[in-house]
DNA sequence: CGACTTTGACCTGCGC
DNA sequence: GCGCAGGTCAAAGTCG
């Protein structure tokens, strides 16, 4: 089954289609702003094209919620990182107009390596096939 | 037995 | 104040 990344929902709401370049630096900008405190919660948004809803980014997540969502026949999860200290969350949900598209939205940075060796962020970003090119730097700590 | 999921209850903000 | 919707808690259940 082919995932492809289709766009990101930004802060300010608003769906955009990106390239991949275009999506780190949305990632990038919004650690930029976490530092100047222009922004609160960094938070961004992939939306996938899956089968699965369960994208494993290279971190340990535990589910600690579920809700029915209005004008959706799909529930949304809420993930919060297990690491001891790491309160990132990220919630999944379905969009009701296409049951074939996950949104993934993230929220908080990660303060400590990723919990898997050999398989991180820009693993899954490949496993997804939008990242024809080498790696770059991972936009969380 | 540890790590994670399930699921209803609880909390909170918001519009009326 | 009330009811709704979204977000979280926590006890019980599941799984390897």
């Amino acid at each position: 089954m082919e995932n492809v990344v289709v766009g990101y929902y930004s802060m300010n709401g608003g769906l955009k289609t990106t390239s991949r370049d275009e999506m780190m630096g949305v990632v990038q900008n919004h650690n930029l702003s976490v530092k100047n405190k222009k922004i609160k919660k960094p938070r961004f948004a992939f939306q996938t094209k899956s089968q699965v809803d369960i994208l494993d980014d290279g971190y340990r997540w535990r589910k600690y919620g579920q809700k029915a969502v209005k004008n959706n026949n799909y529930p949304r999860s809420y993930y919060r990182c297990t690491h001891e200290g790491c309160n990132v969350k990220k919630q999944v949900q379905r969009l009701s107009k296409d049951e074939t598209v996950v949104v993934t939205t993230y929220e908080g940075m990660h303060t400590h390596p990723i919990d898997k060796p050999n398989d991180n962020f820009e693993q899954i970003l490949h496993q997804m096939h939008i990242l024809p090119n080498p790696p770059i730097p991972i936009p969380f700590n």
